[in-house]
DNA sequence: AACACAGTCAACCGCAAAGGC
DNA sequence: CGCCTTTGCGGTTGACTGTGT
């Protein structure tokens, strides 16, 4: 019994998406909101499979994606969470506001592997390098962290959920950082960031907490309790990386008329 | 200017987990 | 309980861009 594809690979395009059918999976997705990935294309007129409808969406279209390079602090928090989980790409950037996973396991693989070699860091383990040499020799101690010795890893992981496992037990400050002051890591200074690290309660991640679109439409103000980047934050992304207007997704979620008046000006002080 | 090489990153692929029936 | 569908994840690929010669 073979497993069924995930799209018939007839007529389904691939490679790079255009700017047209980004519009088609952006306004889809505003008016319908997050529905079965399966379906999008065939509701949204696109002829890919919902693989890649749903791959372009949270890589690159959604709105509270922070665009550019990985901040200082966050290339830190990476590191930390890297040795922490291994290649659990999901899980450390579920902890990284703005960032998915594939962009923080390229930027793993492009940048902070070269900068920890560098540095004489073993990219997988975390261990000095030469440190490493000595200890191949020897059986594998606690602190020897192979990449397939996330098996343990993944039990604390399991365990983060649990108020009282043990790892939670370890005091720190997170409980100071709280769920909302973690959905803007970008403005904490290193010891917060540290802090939200080693604080286990699962940071809340901004696309549960406000990407559930409605279809009737999301009520763009009443979301944005200060938690949330505000609409203005996250609507600059459509005039930022995008070479077309807001006004040509032709949203019909987008009537309220003191929003387009900031999405208006924001496509003005872009120009 | 032309070419080669290296670096970057968006997108694809296959597998596994989750969930419904 | 087992099958099937759907979703999510991590590894990999390949196109594009930048840099050096």
């Amino acid at each position: 019994m073979g497993r069924q594809p995930c799209c018939d690979k007839l007529g389904v395009k691939k490679g790079p998406w255009t700017a047209e059918e980004d519009k088609k999976l952006i306004n889809f997705i505003f008016t319908n909101g997050q529905c079965c990935w399966r379906a999008v294309p065939k509701l949204a007129g696109l002829r890919r499979c919902g693989k890649s409808c749903r791959l372009r969406w949270t890589n690159y279209l959604r709105p509270d994606l922070k665009r550019g390079l990985l901040t200082e602090s966050e290339e830190q928090l990476v590191i930390d969470l890297h040795a922490r989980l291994g290649n659990r790409w999901s899980k450390i950037a579920a902890r990284l506001p703005g960032r998915t996973d594939n962009e923080i396991k390229n930027h793993w693989n492009t940048h902070i592997k070269k900068k920890l070699l560098k540095m004489g860091i073993d990219p997988v383990t975390h261990e000095p390098l030469n440190k490493e040499e000595t200890k191949t020799s020897e059986s594998s101690s606690h602190s020897d962290r192979s990449p397939d010795d996330h098996d343990q890893l993944k039990s604390q992981e399991t365990n983060d959920n649990n108020p009282s496992s043990e790892e939670n037990s370890i005091c720190s400050p997170a409980e100071n950082c709280s769920n909302t002051e973690s959905n803007s890591l970008s403005l904490c200074d290193d010891d917060l960031l540290m802090s939200c690290l080693w604080g286990d309660e699962d940071i809340p991640i901004i696309d549960e907490i406000s990407w559930d679109f409605p279809a009737a439409g999301p009520n763009l103000n009443s979301n944005n309790n200060g938690s949330i980047p505000s609409w203005d934050e996250t609507c600059a992304w459509l005039l930022d990386c995008q070479d077309f207007g807001v006004q040509d997704f032709g949203l019909d979620c987008f009537n309220d008329v003191e929003v387009m008046n900031t999405l208006n000006a924001l496509e003005v002080d872009n120009k």
